[in-house]
DNA sequence: ACGTTAAATTTTGTATACAAATAGAGCAGC
DNA sequence: GCTGCTCTATTTGTATACAAAATTTAACGT
């Protein structure tokens, strides 16, 4: 249990990214601190950190909010989304082992399981995205180039938000996991034109998706 | 002059891009306090923001150190440029209007001249290095995404530190202009995979020229 | 001499105290 | 009733104090 500040900036995190804390929420220091037991200084670094991730916007002498994003935005982080881990993809490609095939592989079929069973959504909808969040996460590892990392994190944290509300078609769901398995082939088949063509298309189809559903709000 | 954090966290980040605080050197947060006449607190902040654009490392309990980047760093850095800034090309070119297209225009006679004459390379290369930061961050402006322009932001600032020693052979620097201008045309042109294109090209031209020299210190 | 361990010093992390700035309530004037 | 002001109360920004951790120094034994 070392550092309390990373610990009440990963509070505050699972916070926003869970909807607890709702949009444009004013985050005051002194209220945050006592909520938890302990001074302003761990939570003030906190908000920074969370500031610099994009997750809170800070105005000098005026505080921290949860930030914002219209749709505008979120066209923004797709697009960027779609070309940075479409690279990861080809950076990938022939990197790939037949131990990091295999490891994915078996995320195709554990999301094709869990599709197919007719959980709740409420439990079914969390599993998925964890398996989502596993398989786009390890091809960028595979990638092998951490600001290329970095980069796609910073992105990502948006769309996790959302991914906590947004109900996804039967459809969109089938096709997304079709997308995971032809990108895992076209990586076994060393073509990294593909698997990052696919790759491209899959985060633009999840873009459609998201963008083209009503707010939940 | 409002926040001290603000102004610590400038002086601090130009004395890394300038060389002065040199490569992998111990940040002492009270070292820099009494130095600067003011108390850890903001220093402490400051460095956190560092941190965050990758100027800095810090470890927990450990403090800070200047960042410092190998030639594997440099090339990712420089794959990721080529790509988010000949995308920032692609969404500028049907934005542009005239009064812009003049502006980079201007800037690439600047720079023309700037080229032409004899100046000592001690003043004309911060000036050359100035106006080619002007027209990049000119186009990026121009892209309309503030998450391409946030993410090229934190990429630009390693190559930033470099600029300042490295001497650019007569040829580099005329192949770099040329390529300015022939990417205003393909943007006068409305020829976005044309501009692009030119984008690409002349960021890894860049990355060759960079990795190609030996080091400096 | 060398390496290992134990104190001493330095340095970070957190808490508290105070100053500066902002936001909000209440009131005057129109 | 609405606008603009002043004064109060929050809230942020900075300084200082203290505790925990790490680094350095010194001593000790083999």
């Amino acid at each position: 249990m070392a550092k309390i500040a990373t610990t009440v900036y990963e509070q505050i995190r699972t916070a926003i990214l869970t909807g607890e804390l709702s949009n444009s929420e004013r985050l005051v220091e002194e209220d945050l601190a006592v909520s938890m037991g302990i001074s302003r200084t761990p939570v003030r670094e906190a908000l920074r950190r969370l500031a610099a991730e994009g997750l809170v916007d800070v105005s000098p002498n005026r505080g921290a909010r949860v930030a914002e994003w219209d749709v505008h935005d979120l066209r923004e982080i797709f697009d960027l989304r779609s070309i940075l881990e479409s690279h990861a993809c080809e950076l990938a490609t022939p990197r790939a082992s037949a131990a990091e095939i295999e490891f994915l592989e078996n995320v195709c079929l554990e999301m094709e399981e869990l599709a197919q069973t007719e959980l709740s959504s409420e439990t079914r909808l969390p599993a998925l995205a964890a398996r989502n969040r596993i398989f786009h996460g390890k091809i960028i590892e595979m990638s092998n180039s951490t600001r290329l990392g970095l980069l796609i994190e910073t992105l990502i944290h948006v769309p996790i938000v959302m991914q906590t509300y947004k109900v996804y078609s039967p459809e969109a769901l089938q096709r997304s996991l079709h997308h995971h398995r032809e990108i895992v082939n076209a990586m076994k088949a060393g073509d990294e034109v593909w698997a990052s063509s696919v790759m491209r298309a899959h985060v633009l189809a999840a873009r459609e998706e998201i963008l083209g559903q009503p707010d939940p709000a």
